[in-house]
DNA sequence: GTGCGGATTTTTGGATACGAAATGTTGTCC
DNA sequence: GGACAACATTTCGTATCCAAAAATCCGCAC
């Protein structure tokens, strides 16, 4: 992917690098939940020093994802049932704001979220789960960014990351998958129609759903 | 205060310490949104090394309060006035879930939260502005923890301190530092009552005005 | 065998020094 | 004045080293 990129190519530092690794890592459940991460090793198989690595597990540390413990070490955050709970409380609370504040969208606009819903569609044949996930997250995402507020855009960005690793685990059942796109059908509907309380409605249920899948799979983690 | 600390002194280690004093210097104004922050001479002036000033600011970047360019460095985030409005919003949106979430206080906490809100009279009589600011967020932070929506409070938290270089021009008359005191006291009959939705409503009105304050004083920065 | 206490090993936290790369600046030439 | 080249500054990253704290292991007493 860096290969012979022109100029998009933004030579890009080792700390964000090694920052999406991990990121990457916690997708592929490579690192799981209350796992340590040792620094040498990490280092050693990304190919760089400690010091990236270190100032990269900072980053995560910042943003929830890592925990860290004075000459312990760092370990993915685990997070309980009622943890959980809350970082969905937050997304619906902030996710909500910027659905009111879309205003009516182009119709270039629903083109561009329809063509990403056919793309999940696309992988949903594939039964590509990561494919899905991506392409779950760049309608969403698209959307809000549709809203214009940028930074409680990442704000929310910074909550979907905190719960990448609990998240990959519904979508298990062909219905499931299908499902999402249904529900974003809707959404694109309702969105047409310049319905915005409608489309947080939707978004609502759609997210509950999300949340009690992943309670099923996951059969609420004790700790 | 460290001091002969016995038992509490927790070992900190030097990141959390360059963390701590890099927002002590925000709210001492010595750092101003925008300007570049220098490594070495950092490093230099807390006594040391570059590496934890270095994890530091990534932490501190993560969060928000610092902006990394690669090659050139790491500069106090600049707010404009749209983006202080959506910290703003974030706040506004999060604090009311939280809010939403009390219980019915004990009679100690309502003592506790009284007491905290005299504290700050007494700051006001010294017009101790830096007080003031310190005795606010305690006062807030402690009605907002009996939510035990704990995750929740800390983001808010993250929210308080993205805003940090700007809140401290407030509360420059006597009048509005009088004002928050009567509206903490509001506060705490609502809560007497179990009014959730009132202190809602009354929360949303202190922070607005703190918002109008806010602006007034700044005058909306350009950028 | 089991539990306890101390020594060893591992890992983290941090300092220092160095080289490489990118940015910004200065000065010269046209 | 504007373009271009040499220079200085700063950051990025590595390597190496040491101290301190944890975790682990081992032997001893019971």
């Amino acid at each position: 992917m860096t290969g012979t990129a022109p100029e998009t190519a933004r030579r890009v530092t080792s700390v964000a690098r090694v920052v999406e690794e991990i990121r990457a890592m916690l997708r592929a459940r490579e690192l799981v939940p209350g796992q340590q991460v040792r620094q040498e090793s990490l280092a050693a198989r990304l190919g760089v020093s400690r010091i990236p690595v270190r100032e990269a597990l900072k980053s995560l540390e910042a943003e929830g994802v890592m925990r860290h413990e004075p000459h312990v070490g760092y370990t993915v955050t685990r997070l309980n049932a009622d943890e959980l709970a809350q970082v969905y409380l937050m997304r619906r609370a902030l996710e909500t704001e910027v659905l009111r504040a879309l205003p009516r969208l182009s119709s270039a606009q629903l083109g561009e979220l329809t063509r990403l819903n056919e793309a999940i569609g696309a992988d949903v044949e594939r039964v590509d789960v990561a494919g899905i996930v991506a392409g779950n997250q760049a309608f969403h995402f698209t959307m809000f960014g549709y809203s214009g507020l940028d930074l409680v855009v990442e704000e929310i960005d910074r909550l979907w990351r905190r719960s990448e690793p609990y998240r990959t685990v519904h979508l298990y059942d062909a219905e499931s998958r299908r499902r999402v796109m249904r529900e974003h059908r809707k959404m694109i509907t309702a969105l047409r129609r310049g319905d915005t309380e409608g489309v947080v409605t939707l978004m609502n249920a759609h997210r509950d759903l999300t949340v009690s899948d992943l309670h099923a799979a996951l059969g609420l983690p004790p700790s």
